[in-house]
DNA sequence: GTCTATAGGCTGATAGAC
DNA sequence: GTCTATCAGCCTATAGAC
């Protein structure tokens, strides 16, 4: 019965593609708990159950084996919310399901927002990434103006919606893990708005805030771009 | 005319007041941009133009003088806001206000947003910390009800409200020099907003997003409570 | 591909003179 | 209060055996 299993465990690990992935997945929860910085090469072969010496290995340094989280992160994240635009029926359905693909991403198997957040941090955001970010901004870029083609927004930065969502969104999911702690020692007086309730608010907030001008008496609505 | 200085020159600084305030100053530039892993002590002393040593004989160490400059900055925005907020004749102007507060804060002599966002991503928020963010949300939270109460808002969750301005705020004042260095290599095929724009664009949403349910006819406003 | 052993760099802290 | 000199600890990276 064991022995079906290529000659029995010995050293067990076998595979260097499972190396590889073991040590991505142990470094996007450790980096993203505690930075760059934070975490020895020690903790992440630990955690991964390799050895210290694998990181340079496959990964040319710590540094290396960081970069790569991110950029498998970033290209994830861009390609969630591409893919939510293009099944999007509309504008506000588009929007819907953007703020929800960030609650979602929040963890398992990535904490995007606590990575973006560190990395946007940092001294100067890493190259490889920047394709990657611009690729999301250019979806909240075509958000608004799909919106505003649709007659759902008012005439609006497409940049600016992006800052005013991703910001939000961003925030208060990365600083979860904080807000969740001060609660369970008792430091909060008053309740903490689950996740849900805040990708509603904030979906809410922008469909109402960006409304068009209340369109003073006909019922103006829908396709208007002409 | 030289004399007059107390004994020349020579070692030059002699007042331990002031070699802890250019120790705090040095810190609050460093910190921000670098974070605390990332700022040696002989650069904080460099900066602040004083010996290594001192940082241990006036802080007890490296650690010591980041909590100080953490708390002096959470103080001083938590006593702004709360200025705002008693100065401000109505709810609307109050959110001018605090919004302004959060663009002004972001530079000289204090980058807090930036330090903000390190150390609530931080494992755990500093323990001496958290009564001055508490003091924030209270703020925030005063002028969702007072809103609410003046007719300018809807019925609305004033933690919510809180996570949304402060999220957006902090993460685009915070991410600024990442932005303004891509910018600056070429890297962005568009417009960035300034500040004001965003500040100005964040409270109108606010103010429209939130807006009570567009009374029907009369003219129901200011002061409304009873 | 994996592991052990070790080198070498950097950093925070302090003892003790001034 | 300030400064010089020094030390111990931690951490990344790699050489070389398996």
């Amino acid at each position: 019965m064991l022995t079906t299993e290529r000659a029995g465990r010995g050293k067990a690990k076998r595979d260097p593609l499972a190396t590889r992935h073991a040590l991505m997945k142990a470094g996007s929860e450790l980096f993203s708990e505690r930075g760059f910085d934070g975490v020895p090469i020690e903790d992440l072969a630990g955690r991964a159950g390799v050895n210290k010496a694998l990181v340079s290995y496959h990964f040319g340094g710590k540094r290396g084996l960081y970069v790569a989280i991110l950029e498998s992160a970033f290209a994830s994240m861009a390609g969630r919310l591409k893919e939510i635009e293009a099944d999007a029926p509309s504008a506000r359905e588009a929007l819907h399901g953007y703020v929800r693909a960030f609650e979602q991403m929040t963890r398992e198997p990535l904490d995007f927002p606590t990575l973006f957040l560190r990395e946007v941090l940092s001294t100067g955001i890493e190259p490889a990434l920047l394709p990657h970010v611009l690729e999301i901004i250019g979806v909240s870029r075509r958000l608004a103006a799909r919106g505003v083609r649709e007659g759902l927004f008012r005439r609006v930065d497409p940049v600016l919606l992006h800052f005013g969502l991703v910001g939000s969104l961003v925030f208060f999911f990365a600083t979860e893990p904080a807000r969740r702690r001060a609660v369970a020692e008792g430091h909060v007086p008053f309740a903490m708005p689950s996740r849900q309730a805040f990708a509603r608010y904030l979906e809410g907030l922008t469909l109402r805030g960006l409304a068009p001008a209340a369109a003073p008496s006909s019922t103006r609505r829908k396709g208007a771009h002409a």
